[in-house]
DNA sequence: AGTCGTTATATTTCTTCAAACATAACGCTT
DNA sequence: AAGCGTTATGTTTGAAGAAATATAACGACT
């Protein structure tokens, strides 16, 4: 393969992975990012303002996953202390570590293709 | 991870691999599904026809790939019999081949983690 | 009561990307 | 010489998605 490709350029091997209802998209790298900024910032719009997203496409998201959800994975909270916030429940938090653990093993199909591909 | 899931609805893990350069893409599923088409019928404009895009986008993404590429993977002609053609060179259908097999192990991870977190 | 930061949601504007359209050149075939 | 189907490329149009803007409700805190 590395033989066919433009010897001044540099390539690299990429992928994605995400888990997909009938309609809506379910888990991806970026609701799990975000999932996780909401887990340790107790709030969807400074998880949005961190991802340089807006906070409407961020609820939007959180909505979405909420309802493809058995149980709720992100709670909110509007007024009260700090003006509201929101938490990732326990499933919330399975999810987010059983999604990193995908990505990891991905990751790791990733680096062998790319050493059988491209070294 | 199932039990976290809708029960009225039904999910799938899903995902994509491609190669990137440093501006452009240089190989994916859909280039890899134009490479095969153009090798089958001999013709960027059959094979864009197939797969129901415009001609001008199926050239670009032979243009993008050739130019990415040490030797050219589609060659191509104007006038003479027929109008005309192209054909995948050697170079190109060894991608073909290599990247169809990184496919299928892609595919082979995919049922792998299916199991895993679906079923 | 008023302020504050947040959730929640509708509406409008902008941008980006794809599709559509148009045109020329090429070389065999008739 | 004229026609055909193809490659090659520029220009215009359209559609989808993202971003921006606006507004309301909520509940603690001062």
């Amino acid at each position: 393969m590395k033989d066919l490709l433009h010897p001044d350029l540099t390539f690299r091997l990429n992928g994605r992975l995400w888990i997909e209802g009938p309609t809506d998209r379910f888990m991806g790298i970026g609701r799990l990012e975000l999932l996780e900024k909401i887990h340790r910032l107790g709030s969807i719009s400074r998880a949005a303002q961190e991802m340089q997203m807006s906070y409407k496409r961020a609820w939007e998201l959180v909505s979405s996953m909420n309802q493809q959800a058995r149980q709720p994975l992100v709670s909110t909270q509007t007024g009260g202390k700090r003006g509201g916030g929101a938490l990732v429940t326990p499933e919330g938090q399975q999810l987010l570590h059983e999604f990193e653990e995908l990505q990891a093993r991905f990751q790791t199909f990733l680096a062998a293709e790319t050493a059988r591909l491209l070294e």
